[in-house]
DNA sequence: AAAGATTGTTGTTGACGACAACAATTGTCG
DNA sequence: CGACAATTGTTGTCGTCAACAACAATCTTT
């Protein structure tokens, strides 16, 4: 079949090709519906708003907060190691890293195995602080499920399971 | 329950600090594992990449494919409203348009309703265009089908359906 | 008519991905 | 061993994008 489908009626119009619309929100999307990117571009915003949102009184953001958490499961990898797991170019980590280590959150130390590396550590008060943004990211997974239900968020997840 | 669950196991690490891997992808993501956002966040550019991948030989992004499929289904749509509907800024649809202007798929016909407003439409050439974009980003959606599944990907858009 | 709101526009800022170039270091291979 | 290639972290540029703020022109309200 071929893709292009019925247009959905252009709504009454007056001569000049201006449109009425009694305000509301009842604008055709027409082809959108039934694009799962469109949907998951919506979605994915709203939960990243959420996450800045929830995670503010910290000043963490997602793409921080996803450093820290494999930092912290696998202490000593080095900037590439955690780049390439996370898909992060090693140019953008640098500045990433460079922010939280800053803020006393990590520290780069010096590999002797292979002296162009970094072993990538928490310092002490890095761990406790990401203890704390873990019950934040907590919450924030709460607020997910409370806006599209329990089971389909964990339906979300066994879906999307092969991207992480 | 508390939220602070069981840290992965650090690997074997060497007297400085640094950790051994065989280079193979097998770095823990603790907590990551289980936030809807980073699963979200991956899948979504994949998604991005692949559309942009199959419209690249028409050159046309996600968001300008929303914005003419939107104005194709409601010629006659102020910026103003296009940007309510697709949540977008006013601003940044003022650029949008102003490319597609350009390539003369769209034309901002001066409203004498409003004149502050401009009635958004798709020209002749606009029109054909978007049939082509259409068939290209149902082959899209043929990619994503066969990377996630047909059903998932209806379960998908059920879940996501409150977002568009 | 005056005050306030809306629409399109311009500009700035900061996060982010994609690249390219570079020095230091390591690995490889003749 | 020694020249050459590859890797690692770093710096820089470019383009995309969201979030704001300010502005002129134009409604709308009172």
């Amino acid at each position: 079949m071929t893709a292009s489908a019925a247009q959905t009626s252009p709504r009454k119009r007056s001569g000049n090709g201006a449109v009425r619309r009694n305000d509301a929100e009842e604008i055709g999307l027409d082809a959108l519906v039934g694009h799962a990117g469109y949907a998951v571009r919506r979605f994915q915003i709203w939960i990243f708003q959420d996450f800045v949102r929830t995670l503010g009184d910290v000043d963490i953001r997602p793409t921080q907060y996803s450093v820290l958490t494999v930092i912290g499961a696998n202490p000593g990898l080095s900037q590439m190691a955690v780049a390439k797991r996370l898909g992060i170019e090693r140019a953008r980590l640098v500045h990433l890293l460079d922010s939280l280590e800053q803020r006393k959150l990590v520290k780069r130390v010096k590999s002797k195995a292979d002296r162009r590396s970094h072993a990538l550590h928490l310092t002490a008060q890095g761990a406790t602080a990401l203890a704390k943004f873990k019950r934040l990211a907590a919450e924030h997974e709460r607020n997910v499920e409370a806006k599209i239900g329990k089971e389909n968020r964990e339906r979300l997840l066994r879906i999307l399971a092969g991207f992480t």
